[in-house]
DNA sequence: GTTGAGCGTT
């Protein structure tokens, strides 16, 4: 089973791969989605990553309001992204 | 060549 994890407080020049990285440490990693402006495309400085729940649990404990590229690390559970919608 | 709270669009 996967778990969705929200990735603050992120340096600008972070990349997918260092986040990947640095969760990959605590658990197996699913997937890595950094945020970026869809309108200017500029990097939001947030991300979300998706890995197993013990992981996820584990790296959330641990990377929490950790260092990570010169800045506090916010690491959160995601909450659920948009719905659906079919039509 | 910039900015800094916050939750995404494959």
């Amino acid at each position: 089973m996967s778990k969705n994890i929200y990735v603050g407080n992120l340096p600008w020049s972070a990349s997918e791969d260092d986040v990947r990285a640095a969760f990959e440490a605590y658990g197996e990693v699913i997937s890595v989605k950094l945020i970026e402006d869809r309108e200017t495309g500029r990097p939001r400085g947030f991300g979300f990553v998706e890995m197993e729940d013990n992981g996820a649990l584990d790296a959330i404990d641990n990377l929490d309001g950790k260092d990570f590229g010169g800045r506090n690390l916010k690491v959160n559970e995601a909450k659920p992204r948009a719905p659906r919608p079919r039509w």
